[in-house]
DNA sequence: GAAATTTTTTCAAACGTTTGCATTCAATAT
DNA sequence: ATATTGAATGCAAACGTTTGAAAAAATTTC
């Protein structure tokens, strides 16, 4: 009762007195077959609600169609773009999407891995996570590299691997976010930097140090707080940040929900952005715009980004075996709005 | 050279001179095979990188270990809450989610839901697009419930099918948001309501009309406009709102987003929040609490939800055939913030 | 009416794995 | 030496579908 097994050609082929031949032959419009046949077992398929299984499909063909996106969070605005970008590019093409979420897990991200080669996905999209680039270990995808199955790196990349990669130019945005504050007027620039080791955290940093630089202004070691990119995470770094004796007049976040948290802590001072305190952030989301003061910031295209690694993975399964990988860096971009423009 | 096939149990069999069938009950740690033989056998198919064929074994067992998730988006927090609640609880189990997105489109949703059924999944977790709602078309959900494929309504439910759901009770978030409004002394309270036709918003919107008729207040028609959930969409709204001659003192946002956009929108004609607009929300996103002031919302368990859903799932594959479906709805739970709290 | 041709259908193998049952082989008991 | 046991392995079928080649059936040609 529970399970009413599913209708197979078998199935059809028994009430028809043919072979299961005839009868995916006539499902599939071959034109071996006999017009009557063919339209009665079409008819009778639709009645009883036949759907082909693919699963004996993927077993035949060796091809399942299927891709596994592999990304530490889907909670950010950023990483579902580019998961959107990856759905409209490859979508039309026939492929699903396998969706796995690592929080930021080793473990888990090994298992999914593992998983998705059993499964034997066509392709895998992996943006590692943080223990797995803290910890160094890139055993788990050794097996994919050994099994030649593509593999291409979003983002968060690591260098001594021989794949493709799409990345977005964190570092020039970042730097592009610093000169913007300095060329306003602002002397004392802090960072609320992301969590040590992570490419995008890392880049945003060296672009933030190498502009100071550039500009003979002090790098501070005490105006670069860590936060774990989360809103919340920004409190406490950007309270300090305020109650120093030489506190800073600017604070670059790592990224838009940190700043937006330091907005809120400013404001709480009962000091004024952009006037006393200027403020950039990094992802250009939504709500970005929309803040009080609206946030300046630094675009990145997500969107695009999913759509560029799912061009890489196109050009790499249609390329031959000695293909060298590709790697793609898009420029991000600086959105000037209210909480830097001090005039 | 491209894709150098996987290493199967025949490969392994050919190289030791047996049969397959040793092959396997020696992966499988069968009692009946030497342990010599075992050992060799196991560590050759590590040397070699061996990996199980998932889909064979699909085929054979007719369990493909999978689920699917269809939902509208995932672009908001709540999503992904539900997703990550989903993830949680049957992850552990072995389940691998297969995560569809329909961008509120109806064809989309038919392609997905046939796909997953082609593919044997073996239960299926819907929040149905806006599109499917509006035209009221539920033909493609037939072919799931023919196929006795377990199908979970999350959150956006349709009321003629037979099905197990997991919704969060709106209605009385609303209410109790227009009710806290009232009582802090808030006089015309406008409501930025979610697209027509969805459950979601016309619970809320039902919550809140209800609340106000209890207090015998007047339902005004030109307080309640539209929006699509997204942040801009509430800019011209709130300026329509604001620019009556005689315009509300409380609004009352669909959502956390609207009401953000709101709040500039307030904030740009210099009033003041909460003394003289009183502004509610609902998700409780992690942003509402960080906004200047901070939002006073309705918290929607997402987490929980996903979980409630899983648990849904679970009992009914372990139920018999006459399994009566179960429905589940989770309070909202009112979170005051300074956004409302005029004393 | 038989041969040649065309149309339609069936056979069998394949994809990779598991598993009940049968078989083989060696060791032990009689 | 023969029967009995026990351990280790092999056989074959199954899951659902496709497809080249062979076979069968129907039609045409002379």
């Amino acid at each position: 009762m529970n399970s009413s097994r599913p209708v197979t050609i078998k199935d059809i082929a028994r009430r028809f007195r043919c072979s299961p031949s005839t009868v995916s032959r006539a499902l599939n419009d071959h034109p071996a077959i006999n017009e009557d046949t063919r339209k009665n077992i079409q008819e009778y398929a639709k009645e009883v609600g036949y759907q082909r299984n693919e699963v004996s499909l993927s077993l035949l063909n060796k091809k399942t169609a299927t891709l596994g996106v592999v990304v530490p969070t889907i909670s950010n605005y950023y990483e579902t773009a580019v998961i959107e970008g990856l759905h409209t590019a490859l979508q039309p093409l026939g492929y699903t999407l396998n969706i796995c979420v690592t929080n930021e897990n080793y473990l888990l991200e090994k298992e999914y891995l593992s998983k998705l080669l059993s499964n034997r996905a066509e392709g895998i999209f992996l943006s590692v996570s943080q223990e797995t680039y803290d910890s160094g270990y890139y055993e788990h995808l050794e097996s994919v590299i050994q099994r030649k199955t593509p593999l291409i790196f979003i983002d968060r990349e690591y260098e001594d691997f021989e794949t493709s990669r799409a990345t977005v130019d964190d570092y020039h945005g970042a730097f592009a976010a610093v000169e913007h504050l300095i060329n306003i007027g602002y002397k004392q620039i802090a960072h609320l930097k992301g969590p040590n080791g992570l490419t995008v955290s890392e880049q945003r940093f060296k672009g933030y140090v190498d502009c100071l630089k550039k500009y003979d202004m002090p790098v501070r070691e005490e105006l670069i707080i860590n936060t774990n990119f989360k809103v919340e995470s920004a409190i406490v770094p950007t309270k300090r940040l305020l109650e120093m004796v030489s506190p800073p007049d600017a604070i670059f976040g790592v990224n838009d929900q940190v700043a937006i948290g330091a907005m809120r802590v400013v404001k709480d001072k009962n000091l004024k952005i952009p006037q006393d305190v200027g403020l950039v952030g990094f992802d250009n989301s939504p709500i970005s715009a929309y803040t009080f003061p609206s946030l300046t910031t630094v675009s990145r295209p997500g969107r695009k980004i999913g759509m560029e690694a799912s061009r890489l993975f196109i050009n790499q399964i249609n390329g031959s075996g000695d293909f060298s990988h590709e790697s793609i860096v898009l420029p991000s971009e600086l959105v000037i709005r209210e909480s830097s423009l001090r005039i």
